[in-house]
Parts: structure tokens; sequence; C-alpha cells
DNA sequence: TCCCAGCTGTGCATTTTTGCATACCATATT
DNA sequence: AATATGGTATGCAAAAATGCACAGCTGGGA
């Protein structure tokens, strides 16, 4: 009889190029990946993966199974979800992520206590930049920073978003004698000028940088003006990092708390959530921007 | 991370409601059934099986999921067969499943001289009643006696198949001579008296039996009239087991060489397809009922 | 060109899983 | 009521899978 986890380790082979990263993924050893796959090949004779210099690359047989073992994937995962949802014990794991900067200014905290209020249940927190997939089951709850979330997934926006313009006090005294040449520090996946660099004489891109709290870092350190959601800023005590009364367009991105249709019943991720919830929506104003220093 | 091979246990144990059984199907103890089941339902915080006298009936979150990993079953064993589906060596293993008259009848000799031929392919047969799925890979390859195979499986009729009635040498004569009370011995699934009864004064059911073979001993023994096909009784040289001269229609039962679309490119079933075809087919005219005795 | 970093294959020790043997239980049968 | 049969749980030994450590290989960069 054929092993089905030998498939869910091919495709975790064919899904990332590699033995090692399948095995980091997987959470084994990479020697146990090397022999799955030649366990798998030698019972039905045939090569999945090529060796190349970019890593194992798909045979044609490797490709013509890739879709039903995806199939596969996509049942168990669907069926380990249903379970989970049927969890009323406050107890086990949750697999919780969310932006940093969110993690830092306002969930710490709170989830500190929560681990004291329910120790039976264990949190792991995933902060890392890369959206970790909830159908996977990567993540079962998350906090996304999003316009509008995938229609599989439930769960509500606590608020939307205002953004400001913000730079050091040096610069906001030197915006305010009419500087020239003014810096700017934008997102990476930006082309050219954004539109609110209008508002400056002859701005000029000073650094590009794709993490919230860096970006807030430079802008304190005098790198420039930098366009950040306002809740960062203004919730730290630090006046030297001031918003420019320059109005922005509310905009239609929110935050979102989110998990999957299947976990809804589950204990404990709603008993997390609610928790979430509340200390998200204690900052409402901060995230509408209402707290200019 | 989840087990894929749980969720295959599950299945097993869900079809046939007992550890035991489902170990057996699977080919492992049955204690390793139960401490799978324990971790999956451990690792979930749901019961999947409720223990009643009739075995192990699904709760209601094993019932929430049946269905999807159903579905995950179906993906991987269309995989599996898809990988041996590109298998061109002539080695590994062929499951087969026959009726065993055709089996013993026809097929044993060839098979034998396969096995010399090919001595890396293993052919493991299966002859026992109750259909192998070949969806399951229960069977790669079978010899089958329907009137129709169903549409996922490719294959030819070999030929069609035509029935007689027969009875012993003393039943023939007392027959001739106008016997009453002729009984008859027929299979289980007939209700009432069969058409053919007609030819005979007074039938009486004398016997219900589910096995060719036996059958063809019962009618041997004297037991009384039975409709067989005419292979089985004509291909052994038994002077004592006769025809009776009524004309039968021919019937829309055939016998069908069939496997999985899957595996149509597989070296050793096709090698093994073609020298079944060719034994089967040096017999046509015995299968059609051209030698009466 | 050489070195370095990252990836893969393999022997060996360890851990985990499995099978076996036994005990226990419930149902059906005598 | 006693016995037999089939199914299930659990301790312990055997077997299998895994991780570890090391060696070899490859491509990129100094």
């Amino acid at each position: 009889m054929h092993s089905w986890d030998d498939f869910k380790i091919f495709l975790s082979v064919a899904e990332t190029g590699s033995y090692s990263a399948s095995a980091r993924k997987m959470g084994v050893n990479h020697s146990t990946i090397s022999r799955r796959i030649q366990n798998l090949e030698s019972a039905h004779g045939v090569k999945l993966f090529e060796r190349t210099t970019k890593g194992y690359q798909l045979t044609d047989a490797g490709e013509a199974i890739f879709d039903v073992v995806l199939q596969a994937s996509e049942a168990t995962n669907q069926a380990s979800r249903m379970l989970s949802g049927h969890d009323d014990r406050l107890e086990g794991e949750i697999k919780l992520t969310m932006p940093h900067e969110i993690f830092d200014r306002f969930l710490a905290k709170p989830l500190a206590q929560f681990c004291v209020d329910y120790p039976q249940i264990k949190i792991n927190l995933g902060v890392k930049p890369g959206l970790k997939n909830i159908a996977n089951r990567e993540a079962d709850l998350a906090v996304r920073i999003t316009p509008e979330p995938p229609e599989y997934l439930i769960g509500r926006r606590v608020t939307y978003m205002q953004h400001g313009l913000y730079v050091n006090a040096h610069w906001a005294e030197k915006i305010k004698n009419g500087a020239q040449n003014v810096p700017l520090v934008l997102w990476p996946h930006i082309k050219g000028l954004p539109e609110w660099s209008s508002h400056f004489s002859n701005p000029q891109v000073a650094m590009y940088v794709d993490d919230l709290s860096s970006m807030y870092e430079a802008v304190r350190a005098g790198m420039g003006v930098a366009r950040m959601p306002c809740f960062y800023p203004d919730s730290v005590n630090d006046a030297s990092v001031i918003r420019l009364p320059i109005e922005q367009d509310l905009s239609n991105w929110g935050i979102w708390l989110l998990n999957h249709v299947d976990l809804r019943y589950s204990a404990r991720i709603n008993k997390c959530k609610q928790l979430l919830a509340l200390h998200l929506e204690k900052h409402i104003p901060l995230f509408l921007g209402a707290f200019s220093k």
C-alpha cells in the first residue's frame, strides 16, 4: 500500500525546488526528504525530479501528478481545519500571524496576559514578513493590513486606517521655510514619485525601505519625509517625529482580524480573536489618525 | 504538521466499521489502527468514532470530514495510478483478479510460464469472491464476467458467452423419459423459477449455490439441472455431465479484460494483458458453446 | 583560481513506530 | 449459565524511520 505522506513530501519538494528547503518547511531532516522521494520513485518505477543546477525540477511524470496531489493536499487541509473547527477545548495551539508593528505596539501585553489566563493554550506567533497561508494552516488566525481579504476567510474590519506624512523636527522646520530638494522615504514597490510628493519643492527619493518600523527610524534619523499609517508614529511618545499638517484621504486599507471559515466554531480561536478585537478596538481613534502631536 | 496517512486510516475505519477489519485491509496490526486514530483525535481535540455494539460509528465530526477525506483518497489513488502508468520497466507487482474458474481452466499454466519469462514481475492474484476495486488499486488488471464494464476502465470484450442446461447422465436419461419433479440447482439471487425451467415437468428448487465450480460438482453428483456458462462444463473431459439439447439465447454477458485508464501505458500491465488475451481467445469457440459433448 | 556557502548522499546511533502476546470485554451459542 | 468467538486495549520487544555527522559536490564571489 502506498503512503499518502510520501505524496505530501513530493508536493513540498515540487513547491520549494529543493530537498533542504522542503525539509525546513516540513520540520524534518533533509535526509528524510531524500529517502521518502526515493521510496516513491522506486515503488512506482518512475523518476519524479531531475536534479539541475537550479534545484530539483519536475519530470514529465512529476508534472503529470502535480495537480492531483495538490487536490489531495487541499482535501486533507480542509479535513484538518474542519476537525479543529469542532474543537471546544480551551487548549492546544493557536498559530497566529500579524505584522510585527501591530504586535509590538498593541498586542504584546494582552497576549502575554492571555498566555497566563489560558496556560493550556500555546500561541505560536509568526510575524516574519511574507503572508502566512491560512488555507494551508500555516496560520489559524491573522491580523492583516489589507484593503479586502480573500473571501474564504471570515472576520471583520476592526477599523479603517488613516495615513499621514511624517518628518522629524529638523525637517519640519526646514519644510516650513520652503526647503528645496526634499528627500522622500518610500516603499520599494512605489514606481516614480507618489502623488503626495507634490506638496514639496523638487522632491527626491532618498531611500526605499520595506519595513514600517525601519521607515519610522529612518524618518526619525532625519532621512526625509515618509507616508506612514498614523498608528505607528502616533502610538509612541516621541516628539521628534511629527505629522505634517497635510490632510490625507482616508485609505481604503483597514485592520482586519481573520480566520478560515472552517475554524469558526473553534473555542480557543474565538477566545483569542475576541481578545485581539478588544485591544485593537481600544485604539480605533489612533488608527484613524485622531491624535496628531 | 498533520499526517495524511492518519486520514487514510480514518477512512478505512469509517468504511469497515471496525479496527480489526481496517487493520486487515491495510495490512497492519489493529493496535496501529487504534493508536493512529487516537493521534488524530487528540491532535484535533475531537472524537471521530463512537464505539457501539455494531462497531465504530462516525460521530458528527467524523461525518463532517468523511467526504473530503474521500476526495483526498481518490486524488492519491489517481496519483499512484498515473505514476504506475508511466512505468516502462518489466518488473514490479501486478495485482490481478479474476473468477477462479477462469484461472483454473485457462490461465493457470500461461501465468506460470509468464512468471518464468519475467522473473522480475511478481503476480499477486486475487480470486476470492467479491469484486476488487480497480479505482482503489486493489487490482491493476481484471478478467471479469459481466454484461458491460464501468466506463473508467479500458479493455475489451474477448468474447460473448453462451449458456447451457446441464445434468449428469443419470438425470439426462430420466428427463428423456419424462421425469416428474425435476430438481433445479440455482444461483441464490434468482427469485422463483427461472424461465428455462418451463422445459421440465413440475420443476422443484433443490439447492442454491453461489459458486460455479460447486454448482458443477452438484450437477455431477446428480443434484439436478443447472444453467451454467458452457465453458466450464465443456472444458473438462468428463462424460458424466451432459448439456441438454435445449437451445439457449446468446447471453449479453461476456468475458472482459480490463484495467484502469491511468495504467494504459504501463509496460508490465500491457505485457500481461496481451498474454491473457491470447490464451482466452484460443478458447472463444468453447465460450460460445461450440463443443457440446 | 581558490575559497566559501549551501545542498545532497550515506553510515551509524537514536528515537519512534509497529507487531506481538496477553488480558479484557461483549455478544452469540450451546 | 457456561463457553466460544470476535473485537479492542496495553506492556514490551523487535523493526523501521529519523536525525546527526561527515563527506562530496556545485556555483558564486573575492
